[in-house]
DNA sequence: ATGCCGACTTAGTATTCTTTAG
DNA sequence: CTAAAGAATACTAAGTCGGCAT
């Protein structure tokens, strides 16, 4: 079960998280006054805002009584838990003041697919397979996980540059050629022939009709540009409004219907068909140990789906062949041989500084790449995810002298400084991200030191009020009350600038980072997105870093359903409370006109009864409210990247909980480098 | 300094799998 | 059982940031 973010007004203090409440307050009381600014208001907007804590609460299942379950990580929890007293962590946890987003998905920016059909028929009897395969990878992981402990306390760390001694693998996997369908689509109304690689293109524009995509010019001028490179000049399809792909969306559909109509052994057939062909491709061994390769697959070819207003949506993604793969192998291993007969590698690099292990060019944007990279639960990036959260850790000691840097600075005489000082408290105060410069044919988007002046209103007297695409065109939408000096100098800052312009014209992403080097080795503008996730560990977290999701196209109707359930619960409560005054007045219930009753209640089950329903109700407009605030908010994203795990582990050792409740197995997987934290641990 | 290349992390959405409701 | 809801995973786009050449 995730945790749930529960936003209500009101719900507060007592909450699952109120250690670290309680952690938050003895760490302001003992801080020395010198950043009281910075602090002070700190305090104020987190009381200010207190009123609308969110808190994390691990729902359970009614059947999952697991409180008694023996898992091996509770086992261990026990003793230490004796041990460990604790206390301690000084200071700590200045809450980032997380102001509550108002975060809007402008709908014109999305493109999102309304891909309506969705039905999924589950096999029972692909359990056993499944969980085989669970059984399977767990034994492997335990082997693999002891052994690397050490092997990464033995590993250089990441700054030496050399990131492996030998490395095997087999390459990568090849989307199977195209299969034409023969369907023919009209031109004019009438049918037209096409060759299968024309085909190809069409099918992939028509089977996207009920996206948003289809209906947006640019991507439907991108598709038609490029397909009729692929027609030719002399082809009869000219024009797209006389193209009806109608046919080839059909034939789609029908071919769908087939795929659901198969029966459990045709489609487990084909999985195992499946398995059987990725097999080779799912391990890497690195160092002698085997590890999990990540996409092994190379991306099928395909029209693309850029996010936001992105000039290149729509633009064929053309198939990847062997001569666009580069390969990165271990010397003297032996070179994955090229799964397509006849053609070959472009190219075969030993290069032990990198970690990929093959990359392809981006057809769509020639300067970038795909790369192949091992998974996430691999040594190498549980390494490297550590040291992220140890660089976020070790920003607590220094936040403090920071904030009170850039206080200092926010009058300075040096534009340059004065611009970097209140980047600086962007980024920390909203969790904004840096802000490279982007190229004219990408969406755009902007972060802290792109902000343009018409992203930024200056509300008197001391408040900023944000609107702005940040990345994957999701709007940041956003008024926070700002120390005066800092409302003054962005004030300033946009002073007779021009549409267009940035605020932050003095300085960019590299001299903002520059400066937070400074003042921290290591220190980036990204880190403190880590750093006061994992500082304030709660469901704020998914709005502070203004991750979202799109409203579930079922939202409504649940909503609907949850409403009519209630009032449903609340007529049959109604209904037996009257019940249950009949019955106090000493009627029998038998005695109601309504003799064919059976059942006789006594005012004590009535009352039960009663209470009953009633607790249903309270229990379904908890569920209610909680699904109406989350609706927005993705909590994954944080806890993949930003929340220190171990602050779980801890969490989870020290309640007793199981890990497994909080952490999917792949997570689990991803995680394997923080399970062995005591439940002492603080961030 | 600046610009570009390169490698790696972060992110939302699509797809698949699992659980629950009926 | 089936279908719908929900969770997990797969996919790949979109960021960050370092380094090197100019």
């Amino acid at each position: 079960m995730a945790p749930t973010v529960c936003l209500s007004d009101g719900d507060d203090e007592d909450g699952p998280i109120s250690f670290k409440r309680t952690a938050s307050v003895k760490s302001e009381q003992e801080d020395d006054s010198e950043d009281e600014k910075p602090l002070a208001m700190r305090t104020t907007r987190l009381t200010s805002n207190a009123s609308s804590t969110s808190r994390n609460s691990i729902k359970r299942r009614p059947g999952d009584s697991n409180t008694g379950t023996s898992s091996p990580l509770k086992k261990a929890k026990h003793s230490a838990i004796e041990r460990e007293p604790k206390a301690a962590d000084a200071h700590d946890n200045k809450i980032p003041l997380a102001p509550r987003l108002t975060s809007v998905k402008p709908s014109k920016t999305k493109p999102p697919a309304k891909n309506a059909t969705k039905n999924k028929k589950k096999s029972p009897s692909s359990f056993t397979k499944d969980s085989q395969k669970g059984v399977e990878m767990k034994a492997k992981k335990t082997v693999r996980n002891s052994r690397l402990s050490k092997a990464m306390k033995v590993r250089q760390g990441s700054g030496s540059g050399k990131k492996w001694s030998t490395l095997e693998h087999n390459g990568v996997m090849f989307p199977p050629p195209y299969m034409p369908h023969g369907v023919k689509m009209l031109y004019n109304g009438q049918p037209v022939d096409l060759t299968p690689e024309q085909e190809e293109v069409a099918t992939m524009f028509a089977v996207m009709r009920d996206t948003e995509y289809a209906s947006k010019e640019t991507f439907i001028n991108n598709f038609f540009t490029d397909w009729r490179k692929i027609l030719g000049k002399t082809h009869i399809i000219k024009k797209f409004e006389l193209c009806d792909f109608t046919t080839i969306y059909e034939w789609h559909l029908r071919e769908k219907e087939n795929k659901k109509q198969m029966t459990t052994e045709e489609k487990k057939a084909l999985r195992d068909e499946k398995g059987k062909r990725e097999e080779k491709y799912l391990w890497a061994i690195v160092d002698g140990v085997k590890e999990k390769v990540g996409n092994f697959r190379v991306e099928p070819p395909g029209l693309f789906r850029g996010r936001g207003e992105h000039p290149k949506m729509g633009r064929l993604k053309r198939r990847i062949r062997p001569n666009d793969i580069t390969i990165n192998i271990g010397k003297g291993t032996p070179v994955p041989v090229c799964p397509i007969p006849g053609e070959s590698w472009k190219e075969v690099k030993h290069d032990n500084t990198v970690t990929w292990l093959a990359f392809w060019n981006d057809p769509i944007n020639q300067k970038d790449f795909k790369y192949v990279f091992l998974a996430a639960s691999s040594s190498l990036k549980g390494q490297s995810d550590k040291e992220k959260y140890e660089k976020a850790r070790k920003l607590k000691d220094h936040i403090d002298n920071i904030r009170v840097n850039y206080t200092k600075d926010f009058r300075s005489k040096d534009q340059v400084k004065k611009q970097i000082a209140v980047a600086t408290y962007l980024v920390d105060k909203l969790a904004l991200r840096a802000g490279n410069e982007k190229d004219e044919d990408e969406a755009d988007t902007v972060g802290c030191c792109t902000l343009k002046v018409e992203n930024v209103t200056c509300l008197p007297p001391n408040k900023l009020q944000f609107d702005f695409l940040g990345k994957d065109s999701i709007r940041y939408l956003n008024t926070v009350e700002v120390e005066l000096p800092v409302y003054e100098a962005v004030k300033e800052f946009c002073a007779g600038k021009n549409k267009g312009d940035n605020v932050f014209a003095e300085i960019d992403t590299i001299k903002l980072n520059a400066h937070l080097k400074e003042l921290m080795p290591g220190l980036t503008a990204k880190v403190f997105r880590t750093y006061n996730a994992s500082v304030t560990l709660d469901a704020m977290v998914a709005i502070i870093c203004n991750h979202q999701r799109a409203v579930s196209k079922s939202h409504d109707s649940q909503m609907a359903k949850l409403n009519e359930k209630i009032d449903e619960l609340k007529v049959q409560r109604d209904g037996l409370k009257a019940e249950l005054e009949k019955a106090k007045k000493g009627k029998r219930p038998g005695d109601d006109k309504d003799g064919s009753r059976k059942k006789k209640l006594t005012p004590e089950m009535l009352e039960n009864k009663i209470s009953g329903i009633e607790a249903k109700i309270e229990g379904m407009v908890i569920t209610k409210n909680n699904t109406e605030e989350s609706k927005t908010v993705a909590l994954g994203t944080s806890k993949i990247n930003y929340l220190d795990p171990r602050i779980t582990v801890a969490w989870c050792k020290t309640h007793e909980i199981p890990i497994n409740k909080i952490f999917s197995k792949t997570i689990l997987e991803k995680f394997g480098w923080a399970m062995d934290v005591g439940p002492g641990f603080r961030f």
